[in-house]
DNA sequence: CCGATATAGTACCTACGTGG
DNA sequence: CCACGTAGGTACTATATCGG
């Protein structure tokens, strides 16, 4: 896996979103390869074409970053008529069921893949503005798992600032008093949003949960 | 050419918080 | 203590893209 030096992630920022960048909707290819050429040298070992379709999309990565991670990567969407103007989300459509990780055809309830111990890492990116937005992956299954199509939102404060100092974190209250954290940088922050993101999740699974 | 799957967008419903 | 208003979350539906 490591010997594959892929072209697409060499090519320069323009001519990899002419030639990649879909004209209309986002696939899951275009996503995780801007996910990986964000990350550079932290990934350890390029993904296969076939990985770079399927969804969750895992990594092996470099230290100080855990050696493996999940992501859940979708594309961020604005609405303006969205209660809250300026408000990001993704929804949640893939995931496995409760006990194993069987494809749900139609399951009702799902829950993402910690198989191996990996860490599931809910995270949305936005192709306008070329940022992305980590969330708490954790606690969003905890609730006894999410349906089919869980929307996710970030309030807007976050991505401003994110845009305005190429990374921010802030927090959203859920219902039920929990707190989630949520981490907004741009591409070339991303590792460290990462490593924030991480830090952040063990930190509120230590003080809310147990 | 047809079918399947994923993404985008909108609407509705419920919970929480604040004010009277 | 009750009522009203706002925000958050869930669900459904429509459209587009990709695969067979």
């Amino acid at each position: 896996m490591g010997s594959t030096t892929p072209g697409w992630l060499a090519l320069p920022e323009d001519e990899f979103e002419e030639r990649y960048r879909p004209p209309r909707g986002f696939t899951s290819g275009y996503l995780h390869r801007v996910l990986v050429r964000a990350l550079g040298p932290a990934v350890n070992a390029a993904p296969s074409d076939e990985a770079l379709k399927r969804k969750p999309l895992v990594l092996d990565l470099t230290s100080p970053l855990p050696p493996r991670l999940r992501f859940y990567l979708y594309a961020a969407t604005q609405h303006q008529s969205e209660r809250q103007p300026g408000t990001f989300k993704i929804q949640l459509s893939v995931g496995v069921t409760r006990d194993g990780k069987p494809a749900p055809p139609r399951a009702k309830r799902r829950w993402f893949d910690r198989t191996d111990n990996i860490r599931p890492i809910a995270i949305g990116y936005h192709p306008d503005w070329n940022l992305f937005i980590l969330w708490d992956a954790d606690l969003h299954d905890l609730n006894g798992g999410f349906g089919s199509s869980k929307n996710v939102q970030t309030p807007p404060e976050i991505v401003w600032s994110a845009l305005a100092k190429d990374i921010s974190h802030g927090s959203r209250r859920l219902h039920g008093g929990l707190t989630e954290t949520i981490v907004a940088a741009r591409p070339h922050r991303l590792v460290e949003a990462l490593s924030l993101r991480i830090d952040l999740s063990n930190e509120s699974m230590c003080e809310g949960l147990f």
